[in-house]
DNA sequence: TTGAATAGTTACCGACCGGTCACACCTATG
DNA sequence: CATAGGTGTGACCGGTCGGTAACTATTCAA
């Protein structure tokens, strides 16, 4: 971790390797991922149960069946290994996208409501909001290469988000989206804020709410208001 | 800080003296607190700039232009300190609803509406989010006794919050009021991860957008969507 | 003036942090 | 079989962390 000064000799090792080595033997053992692999996910893991300063190098490395060496050959320092977990992490939440996108094809609407539908179980399995958000509540370093990350990120859900409002047909897909959004991101700093309540229910109903506001010029409203959900 | 174990002995010296000697002297002069209030507002501070994982107990005192001894002959841990810092943030947060109502007496829409475009205000003009909900965050240790702290200030706000709603006589208040308190909390924590952008427009227009969809059964839904915002 | 609190100073402790070194190990490929 | 490259091991470094001890300086009230 750069704790004051920025870090000089981060050697940022990102060579392409045979990534995993046989994925399944013959004796259908699942064989374990290539190290890289097996860090950055248990990286990942860790940084979201204990913070991303709440977790030393040293017991990444042992949580991924490796050690510190292997890890720093890879990664070079414990920046670049928060980088690179938050884009795995990343990368995950993209692919959770395009499979929304085929579960309802050519169905915008329907694949709104199968966001919130989607994001509200997640609020309720995950006990831990979202990494990246979290990620920049932590680095409060300017400068730390992992705004970049972070940033990119929440553009990119952003944009997806507004995309798919606007394919809806509302009203006004830039304010849907921004309070979508905004719902999403509140209701996983009240998760762990207010203890464990369930603000998945609420941030359901809320979204719900929301959308309807916007479905339809006029009458979509009513119906909106009348009718809890 | 309670590294991995808990702490051990934690005097949590919270003895009532004259506390703050000489408000101000005949010269007119601006006497200094006492070092109690001054650690602790500078501990706010620091906390809110780096993180509380991030700054130690020496600079605090350093920052407080006192010392670690007298610190710890006060608070008796880092874990105390964190929590009378949360309190205190929280008691300024309860000043401020005192300051809401009394703004618009008897007129609690007034009042909705002076609140939102009091929390734009403070987005715009706070780079760091929520402290209480950014703690919450960093804390992630089950136990810490911040998180009751945490938990009563995010009641004691949603409550309020919900009075409002309900006394503006809005057709779902408990609604409306959770989905304001989430776009709040959105908001700050977008504000955070979203290099800067200007999300205390976002979070005005949407706010407003919402109270409008419940200010009445019928009309005010209308205008809601006919009018930016 | 005396005495008790409170505040400041310096040094120190053990633990842990991120990061590096030298060296032995293993295994795939030539 | 030899070699090379990724991997494992353990010791080590300088620095910072939270927290304590012992002692001195200041303040203020009786």
């Amino acid at each position: 971790m750069s704790r004051t000064l920025v870090n000089k000799n981060a050697k940022s090792v990102s060579s392409a390797k045979p990534a995993d080595v046989r994925l399944e033997n013959g004796d259908g053992v699942q064989a374990r991922q290539a190290p890289r692999d097996r860090i950055v996910s248990t990286a990942c893991e860790l940084f979201r149960q204990h913070g991303i300063r709440g977790i030393g190098v040293d017991a990444i490395a042992e949580a991924a069946e490796t050690n510190k060496m292997t890890l720093y050959r890879h990664f070079g320092s414990k920046d670049d290994l928060i980088c690179e977990a938050l884009r795995f992490t990343s990368e995950k939440t993209a692919a959770f996208w395009d499979q929304l996108e085929a579960s309802h094809p050519n169905d915008p609407m329907a694949q709104l409501h199968s966001w919130v539908k989607a994001r509200a179980q997640c609020l309720a399995d995950n006990k831990y909001g979202c990494d990246l958000a979290n990620a920049a509540v932590e680095l409060k370093e300017q400068g730390h290469p992992a705004h970049a990350v972070i940033e990119n990120f929440k553009l990119a859900q952003q944009r997806r988000l507004e995309k798919l409002c606007r394919d809806a047909g509302v009203s006004e897909p830039e304010l849907l989206s921004d309070t979508l959004s905004m719902l999403m991101e509140g209701a996983q700093v009240s998760k762990l804020a207010s203890g464990s309540e369930g603000p998945s229910m609420r941030f359901m109903r809320a979204c719900e709410a929301a959308i309807a506001s916007f479905r339809q010029p006029a009458k979509a409203m009513a119906e909106a208001v009348g009718s809890e959900v």
